[in-house]
DNA sequence: ATAAGGGTTCCACCAACTGGAAGGTCAACC
DNA sequence: GGTTGACCTTCCAGTTGGTGGAACCCTTAT
């Protein structure tokens, strides 16, 4: 199979895959043209980094998944691990992402949104010493 | 003032504050040996930047309010555009997250987290055509 | 004199791609 | 056999919003 035909089933871009390619997730065979040439386990591959990636997980969390996935003698704790880690980081952003739509929302609901320019929106970000999010990293 | 007197009561980071500079987000001007000095109006700049970044509007949202924020002709309407475009993006992205949260979840849930290698989140990924979104861009 | 604690510039790097230029290859059609 | 068009290749640059570090200057206190 070609670039063309792995990206179509593994819903990638080609470029996508050249620059999975680079940084070592695949390593597809070329073929006597210099075209990449991709078995049915580099299909598997891609098509498992697509959907891995469609959760959120990064790069590296692929690169070990993919790690445990091609190694049948994991122990799916690992697994689960990985997973674990990736909701709380979900979670944190959907709290943070929460706490800025109510904010806004708020001062969206308050703006009489005229000609006029007098406007609650730029008066609170005016307003100094007030965290959107009040306080991690 | 200098940089580090605005960076502590803006709660900017300087080195965030100099990048501002560089993007010609602030202006301040300059002291005979070479240090920044900064006026009051772009303290308050910096502060309205800080809360702006804090709420997730984009850089290029915050040259846009700060725009509008300095011009007292503004129209409100103008701000509320801009406030109101950036809601939808934080709704959209709240969405994504709690599409991603639900199935991962539901696949940690699912995992026994042992030894063994057997492990439902590492089929679900590898299953082919299962958006973890169903599908926009 | 020197040490601490500012400040300065510049260059490189992060994630995870994406766009585009310049060019090689292949299959089909006339 | 020539040409078109769809593929493929590499390489370079840009995106977003900064961050880290090196190498160096300035000021003040001891």
């Amino acid at each position: 199979m070609n670039i063309g035909d792995v990206a179509r089933l593994s819903g990638l871009p080609a470029k996508t895959i050249r620059y999975y390619e680079e940084i070592g997730l695949v390593s597809p065979m070329r073929s006597t043209n210099g075209y990449r040439t991709f078995r049915e386990s580099d299909l598997h591959k891609l098509t498992f980094l697509s959907r891995a990636r469609s959760l959120g997980f990064t790069i590296d969390d692929c690169r070990a998944l993919l790690e445990l996935y091609v190694n049948t003698s994991r122990a799916s704790a690992d697994v689960k691990k990985i997973a674990s880690e990736h909701l709380v980081r979900i979670d944190a952003k959907i709290e943070e992402l929460i706490a800025m739509k109510k904010t806004l929302s708020h001062l969206v609901h308050e703006c009489a949104g005229d000609n006029r320019p007098d406007c609650p929106i730029l008066d609170d970000l005016a307003a100094p010493s007030k965290p959107a999010v009040p306080a991690s990293r």
